[in-house]
This record gives C-alpha cells, sequence and structure tokens, in this order.
RNA sequence: GCUGGCAUAGCUCAGUUGGUAGAGCAGCUGAUUUGUAAUCAGCAGGUCGGGGGUUCAAGUCCCUCUGCCAGCUCCA
C-alpha cells in the first residue's frame, strides 16, 4: 500500500489529526482511570486538548504516563468507525458508560441533529469528525501541560482538568515546533525586562508596574513618535485627571456597566473614582465650548493613565496590568464624516504598525449583551464600520457581542513570536456617550445637532505594546527605540581620552551613547555589552586611537569592521531618522 | 476570582528521612593594563515571602495570608 503523505499545512487536515489525538489521549485515560469522565477535546491553534472530571490530580508524571499509553493505542491501530444513533439511543449509550457531560451535550443538541460517534477499539467518543482512518496514523505527539478550565467556559460551572497536547506527522516537526517554544521562551519580555533592566513589578504593587530609566526611554521615545504623528495628521492633545467625581460616571454609564473594573475613593465627605476610561474627561472637554459644524471634525488626543481591577490570575507582566496609559483620542464629527474618519484612522494604525513590522489582523465586535442605546443605533454604528472596511477591501473577522458596552468596535490585533494574538489598536463608535453628555455643534441651519463620536487608540496601552515589542525584537530593538544606541570599549585604560572625546561627538549628534572604560578586559565588556542589547558596541584600542576610527560591531549585524568617527555617527543619525527596523 | 504548581542572598539555583543555611554570578577591596562572550585573590551579603501551629528541635511537616507561574474566565 502507497503511503500517502498528508498536507499537514491544511487547516482542517491538522484538525482532523489533532482530533483524533485528543480521542487517543482520552482513550489512554480511560484506561488508566476508567472512572474519570470525559467533557470535550477539540483541535485548537497548535494542538488539541480534552477536558476530564476526575478527583485524582494529573501531575506531570502522569503525563508521561499517559503519553506511553497512547503510543500503544497508536501502535494497536484501531480503525475509526463512525455510526449514528437516535437521540434516545444515543443519551441511552452515555448514561450507561456514567458520562454526565456527554449526555448533557447530547439533550442540547438540536432536534434535527445526526447524533454521531466514533469508535476506536475499546473507546467510544460522541463526535461529528471526520477524523483519520485508523490510530497508527498519528506519528508524533507530546502531551504539554495540565490546567484547570471550566465545563462550558462559565466560571459557575465546575472546573474540570485539562490536558494540552499536540501531534505532528513526523518527530521532526515536533521537535521543530518544541525548539520553537523553546526560543519564544527566551524572548518572554518578563525575562528581557529583567535582563535589561527596563521594568519591574513589585509585590508592593501587583500589576501596577514600575518603569526603570532604560525603559522610560523606550516610552519617552515611543511618545515622542506618537506626538509627532499626531501633530501631522490635526490631533491636539489634552489631559484630564485621573480622579472625579461619582456623578460623572453615573452620567457615562461607567457606573452601570463598568464598576466591577472600578477603584473608588473619597475626597472629605465626597465620592470618587479612579478613571478606568478616558472618555468622561474628553466629554467635559468638548462641552466647555460652543462648536460650528466647521469646526468638526475635533479630534482630541490623550495619553490616558488608567487603573482597572483585573482579577488578580489575570495579570501578566506588562500585557495584562491594573494600571496602563492609553494613547487615547476621542473624535467628534459630523454623521456624513464618519466613514473618512473611520478610514483615516485605519490608514493611521497601519502606518505606525508597519513602522515596526508588525502582522496583525482586524476583528469587527458587535453588541454585547450589557450595553446600553437603541438597536437602531448599534445597526448604524455597525454598519458604518463594516462599510469603511469594505470600501477599503480589508479582511476582518466579526465578534458577535464582543462590543464595549457604548458602541461597536473594530480591534487590531498583533501578532507576538509566541503566536499570541494581542488586542492593541481599537476604533469604536458611540452614539451614546454624546447623547449621555449632550454634546452638540451648531448646523448650517443654526440649530443644535449631536456630533457622533469615535474612541480610538493605536499603541492601545503604552505598557503592553513595549511588552509586545520587547518579545517581537527579542529585545533588540530599533535603533530609535534602544536604550543604549552606542557603547565605547576601551582596551585600557590608555584610551580613555579618545573614548571620552567620541563620547562627547555622538552624544552632540544626539545619540544615546556611553563609554566603558573600566578595567577589565575587552572580552568581559563586550559580553555585558551584548547582554544587555546594546546595540553598537566599539572596541577603541592602539590602531583605533591612532587612525582615529572605531572597530564596530553590531548587535544586530555582527562584525562591521573600521569606520571613521564621523561615518559612523552619519549611518547612526540617518539609521535613528528612519527608524529602521 | 477559580484549578494546579511555586516562593531560600540583588540574580540563577543547591539544601538528603525535621538537628537552627550553601554555590555561581552581581557587589565591595586589592592585584592585574589586558584586542572581540566571563583575569585572579580576599571580603561582605539571608530572622529561608508574612503570620500561626505541631515538635526537645522546622528552610524542611500542618493551617492561613500575600505574591509569582501555567491555564480558565475577563480584557488595552
Amino acid at each position: 500500500m502507497a503511503k500517502e503523505k498528508i498536507n499537514f499545512e491544511d487547516e482542517q487536515v491538522r484538525n482532523n489529526y489533532r482530533h483524533t489525538t485528543s480521542h487517543i489521549l482520552a482513550q489512554a485515560v480511560k484506561h488508566l482511570w476508567p472512572e474519570a469522565k470525559l467533557a470535550i477535546g477539540p483541535a485548537i491553534e497548535n494542538g488539541f486538548y480534552y477536558d476530564f472530571d476526575l478527583d485524582h490530580k494529573f501531575t506531570d508524571e502522569d503525563l508521561r504516563k499517559i503519553e506511553k499509553e497512547m503510543k500503544k493505542i497508536i501502535k494497536a491501530g484501531y480503525p475509526l468507525k463512525r455510526f449514528e444513533l437516535p437521540r434516545t439511543e444515543a443519551i441511552k449509550f452515555m448514561k450507561d458508560r456514567n458520562e454526565d457531560y456527554k449526555v448533557e451535550l447530547i439533550a442540547d443538541l438540536p432536534k434535527d441533529a445526526v447524533i454521531s460517534f466514533y469508535e476506536q477499539g475499546d473507546f467510544t467518543d460522541l463526535c461529528a469528525g471526520p477524523h483519520v482512518e485508523k490510530t497508527s496514523n498519528i506519528k508524533a505527539v507530546k502531551l504539554m501541560s495540565v490546567a484547570g478550565a471550566y465545563w462550558r467556559g462559565n466560571e459557575k460551572n465546575k472546573m474540570l482538568q485539562r490536558i494540552y497536547g499536540t501531534s505532528f506527522p513526523s518527530q521532526e516537526e515536533l521537535d521543530e515546533y518544541l525548539a520553537k517554544l523553546e526560543e519564544a521562551k527566551k524572548r518572554d519580555h518578563r525575562l528581557i525586562g529583567k535582563e535589561m533592566d527596563l521594568f519591574a513589578l513589585y509585590d508592593e504593587g501587583p500589576g501596577f508596574p514600575f518603569f526603570m530609566p532604560k525603559g522610560m526611554i523606550i516610552r519617552n521615545e515611543l511618545e515622542k513618535f506618537w506626538r509627532e504623528e499626531h501633530a501631522k495628521r490635526g490631533y491636539s492633545e489634552i489631559k484630564t485627571p485621573l480622579i472625579l467625581n461619582e456623578e460623572l460616571w453615573h452620567r457615562s454609564g461607567h457606573w452601570d456597566h463598568y464598576k466591577e473594573n472600578m477603584y473608588f475613593t473619597k475626597i472629605d465627605d465626597g465620592d470618587y473614582a479612579i478613571k478606568p476610561m478616558n472618555c468622561p474627561g474628553s466629554m467635559l472637554v468638548y462641552k466647555r465650548k460652543l462648536y460650528s459644524y466647521r469646526d468638526l471634525p475635533v479630534r482630541m488626543a490623550e495619553m490616558g493613565q488608567v487603573h482597572r481591577h483585573e482579577l488578580s490570575g489575570a495579570l501578566h507582566g506588562l500585557m495584562r496590568v491594573r494600571t496602563f496609559t492609553q494613547d487615547d483620542a476621542h473624535i467628534f464629527m459630523l454623521p456624513e464624516q464618519v466613514k473618512d474618519e473611520i478610514k483615516g484612522v485605519i490608514d493611521f494604525i497601519d502606518y505606525v504598525y508597519g513602522i515596526f513590522g508588525f502582522t496583525y489582523h482586524i476583528e469587527l465586535s458587535t453588541r454585547p449583551e450589557d450595553s446600553m442605546g437603541t438597536d437602531e443605533e448599534w445597526e448604524m454604528a455597525t454598519a458604518a464600520l463594516r462599510e469603511s472596511m469594505e470600501e477599503k477591501g480589508l479582511p476582518y473577522v466579526v465578534n458577535e457581542g464582543d462590543g464595549a458596552f457604548y458602541g461597536p468596535k473594530l480591534d487590531f490585533h498583533l501578532e507576538d513570536c509566541l503566536g499570541r494574538t494581542w488586542q492593541c489598536g481599537t476604533i469604536q463608535l458611540d452614539f451614546q456617550m454624546p447623547q449621555r453628555f449632550d454634546l452638540t455643534y451648531i448646523g448650517s441651519d443654526g440649530a443644535k445637532h449631536r456630533p457622533i463620536m469615535i474612541h480610538r487608540v493605536i499603541f492601545g496601552s503604552i505598557e503592553r505594546f513595549i511588552g509586545i515589542l520587547t518579545e517581537h525584537f527579542a529585545g533588540k530593538f530599533p535603533l530609535w527605540l534602544a536604550p543604549v544606541q552606542v557603547r565605547l570599549l576601551t582596551v585600557t585604560e590608555k584610551f580613555t581620552p579618545y573614548a571620552e572625546w567620541v563620547v562627547e561627538k555622538l552624544k552632540n549628534a544626539g545619540i544615546r551613547a556611553e563609554a566603558d572604560l573600566r578595567n577589565e578586559k575587552i572580552g568581559y565588556k563586550l559580553r555585558e555589552a551584548r547582554n544587555q542589547r546594546v546595540s553598537y558596541m566599539c572596541v577603541i584600542g592602539e590602531r583605533e586611537s591612532e587612525a582615529g576610527t572605531l572597530a564596530v560591531r553590531s548587535g544586530k549585524k555582527g562584525e562591521l569592521g573600521a569606520m571613521s568617527v564621523d561615518d559612523f555617527r552619519d549611518m547612526l543619525v540617518e539609521e535613528i531618522k528612519t527608524k529602521a527596523v
């Protein structure tokens, strides 16, 4: 029989393959712990999982044991046989096996659903399929981890044990995948952030990051870039307070829809809240003045620090924190300006992400259950976002019910080195705030009209964006962001005067340069500079000081040889100016 | 918040069946003046995350709180 090579690039093929592996996992667990109850076991992004209800807690050794059992099942080469049962028989089938979760699943299937099962050896699972032909088609398996997961993803339900695993058509491909995970671990921004001394989290403030001097350099450079680009695009910048009275949050709707995530405080006898979002502040700024239709659109940007009470278990380095700075903006406009403004923001976001070489995808999130406003308003707002995307010919996926409580949104998701996606940019269309705050402008007819508003961010959160940049570049930031752009390394103390002269010259050109003048060997200084991801390391010894040159080494490109100080300076100035990646 | 795991020097980690702590790096001091990933020596550094308990005796066992890690839920 001729072996058919499977096309693992095909998502459907890959999912079937891993879905079958998840059945093998379930079978193995049932062999070892017959009392385990099965929940669900789908294929996912990079593998598969299966949820079990079992009193025994799986350990890492158990995973190895289960893997062994899986290999036996694979070796046995059981064919996967499909059969169907009518609903009552299907329920009886699973009831007889004490599979309560399966019974619940069957009971919830739509009336006209075909109820199918797959059988492999002594194991049968409720499953729509399809699957590979026989268990021996699975070539390389690895169980990754065990974690808790709620039945049906609802935190009110029982927590089950979820075993994550992955499988590949060959051991080589599996090893390659595992190596990639190892590499990704090395890029973890929490690790690099510590090594480079960019930021720190203390027990005294869980989820409240501290920025160290080197992290502040990156942050300030990003903000500088952000301000320049906003000025070019007709935004003005404001700053609104962190604490505002409670009444404001009732007016904005946050009290009714966001209270759980807010922090509160008291001043004298008054009740105040710490802002979780910047919009109410912007509303007050808009209201301060009477606008003509000729003034619109009004684009108000704000680097706004917000505080949100996130669940302790959700905190993660800079990616998920309890205080962060949104590069926010609120755009107030006429109805006929909506689509152009949305398109303008889409172009702006695309430009900014392009600077860093990021790939991203866009999601359209529609009305959530907990929301305010009429169906018509939501309909109009959603259509405006959708049409803007379609007119630009951009692809997007729809995220039903995931919008903000005040309006639908377009979310921009960046991909990091682990293949995880992070929501960064967002464009939210809001008919609600302008109503609640009674915002108006005077139209050409001399009457008051209601402006429409967009909330939008590009970085999303400066903190998260820095986290993503750190992993994206593995700490080797583009020169314009690098905390230390140049370090001069002297071979002996004899060359200190020359090094100091060069540092001055580079500093005068706006380059972040420093000199390591310590009485250490060159290998030691170099090693330290590399570990700190210094962009350019220049060795200065007899040859260089005599010729007035530098022996240049780039952290990214390696050895560049001898260069004159002026050439080196000009090269760096150009690299900084163009924001080369 | 939930499930599971973890918490020892600034950092990375050792610490056997309970007998009151150890290494490397970093730091400081001295020697060395050195050419592309760690020069040598000495010194100093910890009420073993906090609190409570068991015990003659707790870094080791139990309870509890806090924080961290993985995942769930949630989200910029």
